[in-house]
DNA sequence: CAGTGGTCTAGACCACGCT
DNA sequence: GCGTGGTCTAGACCACTGT
């Protein structure tokens, strides 16, 4: 048998063939960013993607497991395969590292204090964003809460491109990556995040209401979609007294 | 066919039986922790492996894939399948967090500063190390030099049962991983980091020739091994000035 | 060239969740 | 009971590596 291609948009020139379901996980990747299939919602059978996609259903599955693995989809045995929506406590957690000592992990509120178009930005910011000048930005800065205490000043930076309408919003939830993923079709996949020690301004020490000089813990984030987009510069800074950040690796 | 199992020292009642993959997986793990398969040697094919457990080729190769997967493993096509050893680029760095602002990664030198038993433990450390009292300590501290810079004052804590020898050794190497992977049959599976920003005490600002006050990254770590034992415990201080934490997460 | 892992297929049976 | 994903098999062919 010749080798296959369900849609030659992406190789009009004689490019190395990826494996079946290698194409597979790509198209099913593509449907899900042109939101043919949205966030919670059931995927056909592998018996059905395998028929459609002219392979067998094991290579369905092995597109469909990977997919899986890397919390793109869920599946549950005995009722179907689902795109992952950001909500449930795992998913919830898996982007937030920080954990009030000797506590079980919690989700902090969130107190919007500024939301506005920025009418200078950084060169700095810019590249964190991939932007050009002059490519508009739209900045908003929280304060959290996790047990009753203020632990976390976020300054978040978006493309303006991407969050045109946010600026017309009315409230802003809490969990915001889910916000992103069900108001403006942008998944999270994946963060980059820098750590450093500083010590506190007089405008962290008076936000977190602590004293000026005590050591916080600053890092920024690059936050990444499913297609390989910028989606989100931050910089946070959090109390280091009672919380810490905590990282698990496997 | 009824349900297998290679091996009945883990069932001698009457439990789940676990998927066959998982059985050679475990079973795979087994031999490697008991160096029946030291690390950098050679698996028996896919083939062999399917005719000794009595299982077909394509549950060994599930099996084999979720081990290399985790990183025990290592295929590479057309050779064979090996334990994975940790050496090489990707395994040194996959638990060294730190980097230098603006730079890439780069291998730290490491200078040891003391080596001895400890003759009290406090109960901190030995909760932090599954120990019971009165179970032996050893503690290694360390200099850490990167881009020509002090960067990093390491406190390690090593059970005395695992690590007995150690403290006869003439040398420590640079990657100590490596050194326990090798050395001691204790090959590190996984890291769990707590990350807090703290002050420079005297003896910090003196070992790492900066200023007293200054801010630093703390970060405390468990270290695991393959087979889930508590092999190390470590607090570590690092100069936040021009180095940082990195965390990706996907 | 022989031997290894990588891909793909086709089909069987099981375990689970729903109705 | 029915449809789903989960496990397992057997066998074909491909791609890579080393001799």
């Amino acid at each position: 048998m010749t080798p296959k291609q369900f849609d030659n948009k992406l190789s009009g020139s004689s490019f190395k063939l990826q494996p079946l379901y290698k194409q597979v996980e790509e198209h099913v990747i593509q449907l899900i960013v042109e939101q043919h299939w949205k966030p919670g919602e059931m995927l056909p059978s592998e018996f059905e993607l395998a028929s459609q996609y002219n392979v067998s259903q094991g290579t369905v599955r092995k597109a469909l497991n990977s997919l899986t693995d890397s919390k793109i989809l869920t599946r549950r045995q005995g009722v179907g395969t689902f795109v992952s929506e950001h909500t449930g406590h795992q998913a919830l957690y898996r982007f937030f590292p920080l954990v009030a000592d000797g506590e079980k992990p919690e989700l902090p509120k969130a107190e919007v204090m500024q939301l506005r178009l920025l009418k200078s930005v950084s060169t700095e910011i810019l590249n964190s964003l991939g932007l050009k000048a002059k490519e508009k930005v739209i900045f908003l800065s929280r304060r959290r809460i996790l047990n009753g205490e203020y632990c976390l000043l976020e300054d978040i930076h978006l493309p303006y491109k991407y969050f045109k309408e946010l600026l017309d919003e009315e409230e802003i939830p809490h969990t915001l990556y889910h916000f992103y993923q069900t108001r403006f079709n942008l998944t999270v996949h994946k963060t980059v995040d820098k750590i450093k020690a500083v010590l506190a301004r007089a405008s962290d020490a008076k936000a977190l209401e602590i004293d000026r000089g005590e050591p916080l813990l600053k890092f920024t984030r690059v936050t990444y979609s499913l297609d390989g987009k910028i989606i989100e510069y931050r910089v946070n800074r959090c109390r280091s007294d009672r919380f810490h950040y905590l990282v698990d690796l496997e």
